[in-house]
DNA sequence: GCTTTTCTTGATTATATGTTCAATAATTAT
DNA sequence: ATAATTATTGAACATATAATCAAGAAAAGC
């Protein structure tokens, strides 16, 4: 009997991803939450609680989207090493011209709100965590494969999301893509069995 | 004739920028900086203009104390690979208790502001140039002492200067000790020469 | 078709925010 | 001492913010 939502809440939390993505958590009001998503107060409110909550439906959207095929990406190449190049060659396209010209929706979040929201930094830690699961399975891969260098494990993945961070940090600075290239080329180098 | 600031524009500045960096520019309201700077609003106005004004001056000055600081232990060793070893050394027992566990004002400003606020924008440009300049400077005199693998130069700053922004990232997630020697072990391995 | 339940609408509210200002106090030059 | 100038004080202000709510609308079960 009850009416049924006209909107499509996965739709809405996608716009309301994108807001918090470009302009951060404190960085966006109600207001631009209203216009993107193109709904009323009470229909968000009804839906979403309050505008954290709304934030948190958000990142998990992101990390269920974006975060999940970057990760799909890593671990779905032709050898393990391959992987780790393809994420990096694609995250340095995005960062050039696509969505990732704002970083990275959990970076920003790390920087602006892990602490001083515990809720909000168990989320990053799942996130970073998987990423960084990511990166060791397709070391450990790599080092099957025999690619690797002498010297190098999947207790590198950290290396990985470290510089991965940096880049995301280095997005909102518009650099050109020789500079991302010297960067993702030079972190790769040190993988290799030379 | 005219009466005498009572207050330390220099110290009050200082714990502008404390609050500022461990809150970020939209997480630390006037209420928070009166408190932090024992100071009314009406001095705080009279001497800064307005909330951006004061967060101006505190890029200044961290850039002047924090980052000079930094700039000069990368390049006052007694050799290239060791300024750049000692500052990577020190940031991650900064990280651990000291100072830094609130990553870098600068970092958490690019994500926070850098794409709202060309003015910010510059200065942020200004300082992440001058730190770029300190370790191209390091890799330079490193090369020059033979102490570089082949195929590195001082085009890698922008490598360094990104796995910094990472750790600067990171930093805010609380990572254990083991984790941060790990990372920069593994961005460092990758200069020496074999 | 009526009832029940839920959703939508958008004006309204309470609060928190950055900012101003008039009164007061302090300092120095004359 | 007095005048002139500037700093300090803290209450008050305007605004913007997140959040609420009562009225109307829509859908499904009986």
């Amino acid at each position: 009997m009850p009416r049924l939502r006209e909107f499509d809440t996965n739709v809405a939390i996608d716009r309301a991803v994108e807001t918090f993505w470009q302009h951060g958590y404190d960085g966006t009001g109600m207001q631009d939450l209203r216009a993107s998503m193109d709904l009323h107060s009470g229909s968000i409110y009804a839906a979403f609680g309050d505008k954290r909550g709304l934030f948190l439906a958000a990142m998990d959207r992101y990390i269920d989207t974006v975060s999940r095929e970057a990760i799909e990406r890593i671990g779905g190449a032709s050898s393990g090493l391959a992987g780790i190049r393809a994420y990096f060659d694609y995250l340095i396209e995005a960062i050039i011209d696509g969505k990732r010209r704002w970083g990275c929706l959990i970076t920003n979040a790390v920087t602006e709100l892990a602490q001083r929201d515990p809720e909000i930094a168990a989320k990053i830690a799942v996130h970073l965590g998987r990423v960084d699961a990511a990166f060791q399975s397709a070391l450990a891969r790599a080092r099957a494969e025999g690619s690797l260098a002498k010297d190098v494990g999947p207790e590198k993945s950290v290396y990985l999301l470290c510089v991965l961070q940096g880049l995301n940090v280095l997005a909102k600075t518009q650099p050109p893509r020789k500079v991302l290239r010297e960067i993702v080329d030079t972190a790769l180098a040190s993988l290799d069995r030379r």
